[in-house]
DNA sequence: TTCGATCTGAACCGATTGGTCTAAGTAGGG
DNA sequence: CCCTACTTAGACCAATCGGTTCAGATCGAA
């Protein structure tokens, strides 16, 4: 459950090769990495690489996916289903915000964006992995907020997307083509809090 | 106006270089482009290409900025502000959802967001041109029809990024990252008819 | 200590890249 | 017709790329 001492040891120095790989392909992207960088990196030979992963694109879609996988479920967690609606939407907003303009999930997404023709599965993987992931997880949260009468919602999964993406206005589309670089904590309250009201003015009781 | 026909000739062949240079930059990305393709495409020599452009990334920046300069205006048309609103904001929706979902818009949506930091400046002239653009034409709008009564709006300028933002609902998502090719009519009708509603339900009269 | 598996470093390969250069060819206004 | 500016094809360059190979160092278990 680490990442950093995988089960499945095929080799001495089979996490080292990992770990040096997400580092350069994360901040070079596919093309920008070149295989003797990420050898030097990882502190590994060239051939040792290549015996792990007989071609480049292997290695970076198996650490790309790797890391699809692990990004939602550390930071898009639906705690605390017990405060008024209001107040949990706002909780996990806020989580979900700090997530969405982490230099962490800009990168990947760029990643992910950019190489989803090259990798067609890398895209898939990482929409199951975060925006499916988190319609999950909102859609669990809202049904049982309907059944308590918290919400009225007819399409639970639809609302979930909603949310989603008005999450996404302003901040995150001007962090992704670099408008801004570090929000301000008011703006962030602004589009959260404006998500929220427009939310429940369609879906509150 | 026809972007074929620059009124600036620097030369016969400057047009031919544009264009070959859009073509495969569109198809290609920026490193996947070579520039001996792109001048075979736009039937011209390498020598004449680099007596324009002495750099390919200066090359790209030009294509890749005249390109988003024209994205917007021609789909992005707020027209028609004599409807009802209802009416008004569905024909928008409708034109607007066909332009996101558009293979030339996801290209160049694609490229800019995988290039915004290697060029910073293409970022926010993709932001400028295209978002921004909208936000601007809706903003517009929308003051008009708050004046008229039939909307109530505090802040106009973050309704309009709200109601883009719910515009990228489901669809835009999976067409980015590859889950969906063409999206069936009837999915569309229902993420347009779900933004508008939302939207509604928070700023209508 | 021994033995097999793993790792190393560097040399090497062919292909492709962005970019330069040259010498000859062509278009069009005077 | 001529002159100038533009265009051409392609040879050429150095750099980088992904990937291979191999003789020897190093490891861990028995």
């Amino acid at each position: 459950m680490d990442g950093t001492a995988p089960e499945i040891k095929r080799g001495r120095k089979y996490a080292q090769v990992v770990a040096g790989a997400r580092k350069v392909f994360l901040a070079e992207g596919f093309e920008g990495a070149s295989v003797d960088y990420i050898a030097r990196e990882a502190g590994v030979s060239k051939a040792t690489l290549y015996s792990y992963f007989p071609d480049k694109r292997i290695l970076f879609v198996e650490v790309a996916k790797e890391e699809c996988a692990r990004q939602a479920d550390r930071a898009l967690q639906v705690d605390r289903t017990d405060l008024p609606v209001r107040e949990m939407l706002s909780h996990m907003a806020h989580s979900m915000m700090e997530f969405l303009t982490s230099e962490f999930a800009q990168r990947i997404f760029r990643i992910c964006v950019a190489e989803s023709d090259r990798f067609p599965e890398l895209g898939q993987e990482f929409y199951m992995s975060g925006p499916q992931l988190m319609e999950d997880r909102l859609s669990t949260y809202f049904t049982h907020a309907v059944e308590r009468g918290e919400l009225k919602i007819d399409d639970v999964r639809f609302a979930a997307q909603q949310f989603e993406a008005l999450m996404k206005a302003d901040i995150f589309v001007k962090k992704v083509f670099n408008i801004v670089d570090k929000p301000e904590p008011a703006q962030v309250d602004r589009v959260i809090d404006g998500a929220i009201d427009t939310f429940l003015a369609r879906y509150g009781a």
